[in-house]
DNA sequence: CTGAAAGCGCTTACAG
DNA sequence: CTGAAAGCGCTTACAG
């Protein structure tokens, strides 16, 4: 391959000059810079980035950390992620973790080591050896669907505990009172959580009484534990009409559980969702569902750690992008009917 | 950041043994060693891979070109790739192009600069001008998804063709005669034209008579895509009995006009799919489909280009991965039935 | 405007 | 076993 020495003989300048005509073609008297511009067309060359990131200590690379691209919703979220960083001249390197600390850490060392200018960490909450971690690399962090309360760290993502009081809310508003909810796990206080508390809050608000041991069920957000967590929840708790699941995929999965079992969606039971991933309106019926923007969660979190290597001032520590409710087919307006 | 001097100096010794203790720690003895890996330890030493790139003239990097990763089919293949890179130290820059030519290039300029050690080049037939840039840009590459009869480039997909004959010759046995398919697009040769070649021998095989004018729609594999030639289909050809969707989002999409249109499947229309994403396990009724093994192919593909950079010899050209039909709720057996 | 030189952070023969 | 030196492919003051 050629390097810009081979470019500097054919057009017979130093290599000085290439390096102008790459970086400031004004500072060269035109009859060159064509001289050169065509030894670099005819030897095809293409400069070096690594030799540039040393020098430059910047290699307009990004990382980013993603529990898992093959779920959809990470999928989307990636995709405005890679859209701002194009738009911007960057690009990404990707790891998968599957929330798995070593793995975790090794990919961040790895990208350390490769140079990135900064990374975004998805989804996992920052616990206290994480931060040690990210402050040992010294590289700018943004966080995407998860945020810190503990550290300045700035993220992007919706107010879930207002996203759960809405879904709960708007439940409420269709006539339902005997409603469960199908929640993330304990253990993780952002998605999951957050979105219980707030549908339980709205619950108080509306002075329905909530007895959480029989309205509440777990799953890690996957269309099983849906499924399953929906089949405990009937078992104990077979007079429900509406039900909030976590996710689109959870909703899904307790969809087909109650189709088993001869249980009509909506007529029955309403189910109401939470992401809208596309597959919110590719099921029969159709999901009703909480949107997260997640395209522009991708893509607002790049931004935002553009913004931080920019310098540009300290950015918005925390940004909550709106959520909204999609209607369409599997809740039902109960108003009016008698039980 | 500490520099490997910083690690000399604090080590006592040169910087050649700080190399040394890195990539060949038997050379050095065991006193200065410790006395290095002590030094490293206390200033957070991480060795800089763009100095090292520079003279390996290897950055354990690879390239990704893929259309859509928020594309399910591609998020999956994808997460097949990564685990592949992982597993043998490589990282990897992926870039979405949307099947967009200049995106594309500009995609591969920039990973050329960065020095990645090869790509994969995922679902796009190798046209003329893009083996010239191949050829220009002078990095390994391999073809996933997609393959080329023309040049030399190796290659892991499915056997389309075959694929699409399997699912005809599976309506077949299921008792169907009537049956139509939404092929891919007319340009895409690979998808496209094979699966519709495939599924066309099979009636001819089976002495079926076949009016493509009649039978046949296309799409670009999208949900909207299946819905919309599934009107155009039905308004055309109300008595089949059967269909072929290239695509699993496709096959959802028709499955979705047949419902709207008091349609019932399977008892009055089967719908067999391609693909075996995960929403074909999520969806209602449960989608027949002809899998692929999709994770595998991003996988082999990546070791396949790994095999080419070990230059253990000349690695197999066209790798086809086996296909399977997963049979769930969409496809009715009416061997039998009187019409 | 242009070129020679120093330097980015490493690795790798080459002496000793 | 260990260190000094050259070099990977660039950029950037510094002279002229």
């Amino acid at each position: 391959m050629a390097t810009i020495k081979d470019v500097a003989k054919l057009a017979g300048v130093s290599i000085s000059t290439i390096s102008r005509v790459l970086n400031a073609p004004d500072k060269v008297t035109k009859e060159k810079r064509e001289r050169v511009l065509r030894a670099i067309e005819q030897l095809k060359y293409h400069p070096n980035a690594l030799a540039r990131g040393l020098i430059h200590k910047k290699t307009k690379t990004l990382g980013i950390l993603i529990p898992d691209i093959s779920n959809y919703y990470y999928a989307e979220m990636f995709r405005g992620m890679e859209d701002a960083a194009q738009e911007f001249g960057h690009n990404i390197i990707i790891c998968n973790t599957d929330k798995d600390k070593q793995r975790m850490i090794s990919a961040l060392r790895s990208m350390k080591e490769k140079q990135i200018d900064g990374f975004v960490f998805t989804s996992e909450p920052v616990y206290p050896d994480y931060y040690d971690i990210f402050n040992q690399l010294g590289m700018p962090v943004v966080l995407a669907s998860t945020q810190s309360l503990e550290y300045a760290i700035p993220s992007v993502k919706i107010d879930d505990e207002q996203a759960g009081f809405d879904a709960a809310q708007y439940l409420i508003d269709c006539g339902h009172r005997r409603i469960a909810m199908i929640s993330g796990p304990h253990l993780d206080p952002i998605a999951g959580m957050s979105r219980l508390q707030g549908f339980m809050r709205a619950m108080r608000t509306n002075e329905l009484d909530f007895d959480s041991a029989r309205c509440v069920e777990f799953g890690n957000y996957r269309y099983d534990d849906g499924y399953a967590a929906m089949e405990r929840l009937w078992n104990k708790n077979p007079e429900l009409t509406a039900l909030f699941a976590a996710s689109d995929e959870m909703a899904l999965g307790a969809i087909y559980f109650l189709y088993r079992s001869g249980i009509r969606v909506p007529d029955q039971v309403s189910v109401l969702g939470l992401d809208n991933t596309r597959i919110a309106s590719m099921s029969l019926p159709r999901l009703t569902t909480v949107a997260q923007p997640i395209y522009e969660i991708g893509y607002k979190a790049v931004r935002t750690l553009q913004e931080v290597l920019d310098g540009a001032g300290p950015p918005t520590l925390r940004t909550y992008l709106p959520h909204q409710i999609v209607t369409r087919d599997t809740v039902k307006n109960v108003n009016g009917e008698i039980f």
